[in-house]
DNA sequence: TTTATAGGTCAATATTATTGACTTACATCC
DNA sequence: GGATGTAAGTCAATAATATTGACCTATAAA
C-alpha cells in the first residue's frame, strides 16, 4: 500500500524530470532551428565557448563523434562566421577553434535564454530551494 | 560583478541539469541497446504501459511521428512478444495496443532503475529537499 | 630521413526519419 | 445498400546524419 504510493509518486517524478528537461531545452532548440543548425552546432558552440583555442581532436573525444561527423557542421559554423579555426603557432599542423563576435553572441544567446528560465524559477522558489534542489541534482550525477 | 557570480552560478545550474538528465536516462538506454531497442522502443512501451489499450493513432499523436516511422519499431516490439496489438470489438480496424508479461517487466525494469535513483537520492536529500525540488522542477515546466 | 600526428576529404554504407500514394478492412451516414 | 470516411499498414522515393575505411597534405618529432 505504501510502497504504491511512493512508486506513483517515483514514477510522477520521473515525467518531471522529463518534462522540465525538454522544456528547458526547447529555447534553445528553436533558436538554433531558426538558423538551420542542430544540436550538434549547438555543442561545438558550447564547448569552445568553455574551452577557447580547443583543438579539432580535442573537441571529437569531447563530443564522441567521427572526424567526418563533425567536419561539415564545424565547417558550416566557420562559415557562417561563428567560429574561429586558426593554425596553431607551435604546432601548425593543429587548429585552434574559438567563438567570433557573433558566435559569442548566438552563444549568450542560447545560454541566456536557459539561464533566465531557471534564475526566475529560482527567484520564485526561494534561495533555500535552489540549494536543496543543486544539492539533488549534484547527487543525481554521482549517486553513492 | 554580483552579476557575474549569479551568471557562473546559473551556468553551474545548467551543467547540473544536463548531467543529472544523462545520468538519469544511462542506465535505460543501457538496458535498451543490450536488446537492440532504441529511444523509440522505450516511449512506446511507456506510453503504452500508462495507456493500455491504446491504438496506434493515438500513439502517433503522443509520439509526433510518421506512421511509417513507428511501424518498424513498433512491429519489432509485437514479434519479441513486448507489446500486443489486438484488433478491437466495437471497432475492428483500430488495434489496441498493451503490454505482455514480458513487456511489462521490461518496462519495469526500465522504470525501476530510474526510480531507484531517485529513491537514493530523495533518501539521502531528505523529505523537505524532495518537496522543494519537486516544487522546482514542476515550475520548470510551467513557467511564468 | 623515417615515422607519427593533426586535419581534412572521398566513397560506400547504414540508420532513421520524412512525404506521397496506395490498399485493405471496416464504420458510419444518408 | 451504397457513398464516403477512417484505422492500419505498406511501398517507394528522398533526405539527413551517422558510420568505417582509405587516402591525402602538412608538419612535427625521433
Amino acid at each position: 500500500m505504501i510502497d504504491l504510493n511512493r512508486q506513483a509518486e517515483l514514477r510522477q517524478a520521473i515525467e518531471l524530470l522529463f518534462h522540465a528537461y525538454r522544456a528547458f531545452t526547447a529555447p534553445p532548440d528553436r533558436i538554433l532551428e531558426a538558423r538551420g543548425l542542430g544540436r550538434v552546432h549547438h555543442r561545438v558552440l558550447y564547448f569552445v565557448a568553455r574551452s577557447p583555442g580547443t583543438t579539432v581532436t580535442a573537441l571529437l573525444g569531447v563530443l564522441g563523434v567521427s572526424k567526418q561527423a563533425l567536419n561539415a557542421p564545424l565547417r558550416q559554423l566557420v562559415e557562417a562566421g561563428l567560429v574561429n579555426s586558426r593554425a596553431g603557432t607551435q604546432d601548425k599542423r593543429s587548429r585552434h577553434l574559438s567563438l567570433t563576435d557573433a558566435g559569442a553572441a548566438l552563444e549568450a544567446e542560447l545560454s541566456g535564454t536557459q539561464m533566465a528560465l531557471l534564475e526566475q524559477v529560482f527567484t520564485a522558489a526561494g534561495p533555500g530551494a535552489e540549494q536543496a534542489w543543486r544539492a539533488l541534482m549534484g547527487k543525481l550525477c554521482a549517486p553513492g
